[in-house]
This record gives C-alpha cells, sequence and structure tokens, in this order.
DNA sequence: GTATTATTAGAGTATATACTCTAGGCAGTC
DNA sequence: GACTGCCTAGAGTATATACTCTAATAATAC
C-alpha cells in the first residue's frame, strides 16, 4: 500500500482509538514506522489528513443513504439504512467526538460538513416520503416530516456521545458496534406512533432485536463463544 | 469578589466563548490580569477549575429539575423546565462541546458526570410519569416513556452542537439563547402522538412559539429594535 | 548509464502549555 | 513592631507539538 495511503488509515484507527486530541502528527509517523518528515512530505498539515478521511466518510455515508428512486422501499430498505449508517459511524466514529474543534480549524471541513449534514437531512426525509408511499409509516405533514428526521439525526448523531459518557466506564469502558446500534431502537420509538396498521408489528418485532438488555444478552453469549469484537 | 471567584467566572467565560481546548490557564490568568501563580495558588490545576465549573452546573440543572411531588404538574411546569434546562444549558455550553475529552482527562468527572445523566434522565421519566398522571402526556409503558425520555435527552444535549455545526456560519456564525430554544419545537414534536385529547391544542400553540422560522423573524425584529444579544 | 523525479530519514526548531518556585506584600493580632 | 497566614507577582522550566530543512536513497525516464 502507498504510504500516503498508510498514514490516512494509521490516522483515522488512532484517532478512533483515542481521540484526535490526544494523537499528534508524530504519534502517527512512530506508529507506522515514518519519519514526520515522511508525513510532512505526503501531507501539508494534520488538518489536510482530517480533511481526507471526512472526504472517504462522507462518500461512504452518501453511498448507503442512496435512494433509489424506480422503486418503492421496502422494510428490509429501512433496516439496511439504519445498519448501514452506524457502520459508518462506527469506522469513523473519531470525528463526531471533536467535531466542534475540526469545523472551528478548517473552514473547508465546516462548510462541506454543513452540506454534508444537510444532505443527510434531505435523504432522512425522502427515505420517510418514500416510506409514506410504501404504506409503511405515515409521517404527514411535511413539516412534521423534516422535524422528526432532524430528530432522527440527533438521535443518531449523538448516540455514541452518550454511551461513552454515561454508559462506558462500567467495567472496561469498550464500546463495540453492536452497543452502537442500540440507537436503532432509539430511533424506531421515535417512529412507533407512526407506524401504519400493516406494518406496525413488524416494525415492533424488529425494534425488539436492538433492545438494550437483550443485547447485552447477546453480547455475553457473543463473548463466551469467541467475541468477534 | 474573591479571586478565586474570579477565576471560576472568567473561565467559564473563556471557555464558552472559544471552547475549552483554546484556552490556556494563563489565558485565563492573562484576561484576569492576574499572575500565573496565583491562579495555581487558588486551584491545582485545569481540571480542577473545570471540575468545580461542573459541579456549579449540575447544581444548576439538578435545581431546575426538582419535581413538586405534594401536587400534579401543569402545562407551565413542561414550560419552566423546557426553558430553564437550556437556560443552563446555555449558561455552560462549553462543557458538552469537549464533554469526552472533559471525562476521560478527570476521573472523578467522569463518574460525577455519569451519576448526573442517569439523574436527569430520571427526572425526564418522573416528569412524564407526572404529565399522565395530570392527564397531559399519556406516555405509556414504562419501557416506551424512558426510551423517550433518553430521546429528548438526545435531543436537548445535542442541539447546540447541531446549530453550530450545520447552521452557523450563516452569516456571523452568532449563535443566541433563542436559537438554542428552537429545540424545545424539536421536543415538543416528539411528544405530539403522546399529548391526551384535552391537551393536544394548548400543546400545539406552545410549540408553535419555538417554530424555527418564526424564531428568525422574532431576531429579525430584535435586531432591528436593538438586540439584546 | 545518467539525469530527473519521487520518496524517505532524522535531526532540529519555534512556539505553546501546564505548571513551579521564590520572594515579597498586606492585614490582622498580640 | 514583629509575627503569622493569606495572597500575589513574575520569572522560569520541562515537555509537547506541529512542522521544517537538508541530505540521502530509491524509482523512473531517456
Amino acid at each position: 500500500m502507498k504510504t500516503r495511503d498508510r498514514i490516512l488509515l494509521s490516522s483515522l484507527e488512532l484517532f478512533n482509538e483515542r481521540g484526535e486530541r490526544n494523537v499528534t502528527t508524530n504519534h502517527i509517523a512512530a506508529h507506522l514506522a515514518i519519519s514526520p518528515g515522511n508525513l510532512y512530505y505526503h501531507f501539508r498539515n494534520k488538518s489536510d489528513i482530517i480533511y481526507e478521511i471526512f472526504l472517504e466518510y462522507e462518500k461512504l455515508v452518501d453511498f448507503y443513504l442512496e435512494i433509489p428512486e424506480n422503486r418503492p422501499l421496502t422494510l428490509d430498505d429501512l433496516t439496511f439504512y439504519l445498519e448501514s449508517v452506524f457502520d459508518g459511524l462506527w469506522s469513523y466514529r473519531f470525528f463526531h467526538r471533536d467535531l466542534e474543534y475540526l469545523l472551528d480549524s478548517d473552514r473547508r471541513l465546516r462548510e462541506d460538513y454543513r452540506e454534508f449534514t444537510n444532505r443527510c437531512l434531505a435523504a432522512i426525509n425522502r427515505i420517510y416520503e418514500k416510506l409514506a408511499e410504501a404504506g409503511i409509516i405515515y409521517l404527514q405533514p411535511e413539516d412534521l416530516r423534516s422535524a422528526m428526521s432532524l430528530n432522527v439525526w440527533l438521535i443518531i448523531t449523538n448516540w455514541m456521545a452518550y454511551l461513552k459518557t454515561a454508559r462506558a466506564s462500567e467495567g472496561d469502558g469498550s464500546l463495540s458496534l453492536t452497543h452502537l446500534k442500540q440507537a436503532i431502537y432509539q430511533v424506531l420509538t421515535l417512529e412507533i406512533p407512526y407506524l401504519t396498521p400493516e406494518y406496525r408489528e413488524r416494525v415492533m418485532i424488529l425494534r425488539e432485536k436492538y433492545r438494550p438488555e437483550l443485547q447485552e444478552q447477546k453480547r455475553g453469549v457473543a463473548l463466551v463463544a469467541g467475541d468477534r469484537h
């Protein structure tokens, strides 16, 4: 792999593990066993590294949130959207942790991120629109739908912080993708009142799969059986 | 005022304005026109300053969230809770911005904050319980109520970050308490399906007062009339 | 093979940051 | 007026951090 890509990969890994604030360019270089000079040959500064990682993140989420306009959405689509958004959030989890500082120190990033958020919100909106057409979730009128989409976005992007600050350090403080996906339970909770009678039962069953306590049990079993995490 | 208190006050002010990460102990001392030595006579380190500010914040929010157990709750109580929680959040807004880092670097703070969050969640839960008793919001059974309380908490604590990252920099990027309180619109949106028929209309009217577009207009008028902010 | 370009090492630097240390002032008290 | 305890100044320090510079090496082109 090219050094440039290895730098991006290692940076992401270290940022996710220790937080951007705790990872210096010298750390990154040391972790890769390359010289600081080498790192700075490939990137002008730390901000540039972060910006490029953001571009990857953006691309991934945009891909996950693509909406098929030639067919109606299904319940499976909804599951896919929720699952994959959290995969993305997990892979780039350092990003939301120091978001405000990062945006403050890089204008490009600030502007790109703003557009990114708005694109995500529009996508969520459109998904609910299509779920209404498909007779799964009736979320109308438009201003209710967009206020709800915004709430969903807030829950999704803040769930990780909630886990880390209010839940973790019960034990080893290790956080997993499984924990992260409990947010799906929270999002589906929001949707309950708007489910159509035809789909209510099925969504409620789906929601149960993400119920926190259940997840703890599953994780326990997984650990005994050899955890993948 | 005692030097010690002036340090706390100035620190809070600077943290809120520039973010904790961008404010050094030397900045604080300079801002107060005292020597670094003097600052360190009153506080062992930066963490201690932050911790004491947190204690104030905690005390304030605990006070705001007190629940009268000798009488039913009214709609005015609900308004008061929402309004005052955002007053608190605004006054100590630096705190949630760098929350994860702050908790990582101070064990006391981490543990205290965890209990604080749980206390807040319990309070929100209890408020909904009492609002149900008062026939205002019917939020049952218990697990639905607590999942919803958690969602409310996530929206409340993440709203500021949303404004800063997705909204601000449209113009001067200045954020005001008024903007912050648009979160009340978002919270009331969540509650809509659970409003009892007797109160539905009144809550919907209350909600309209916080509708974002309306707020923009109000702010526009305020600016023309000489903004207080 | 040689010229050119791309990549890398590694020592080094300017600045910042959290914090220390010593000396001394000032208010009250006997 | 000297003693005591609290408070303050301000110079100073160890460490970290982002980043630079030069020289050397590897890769590629001709």
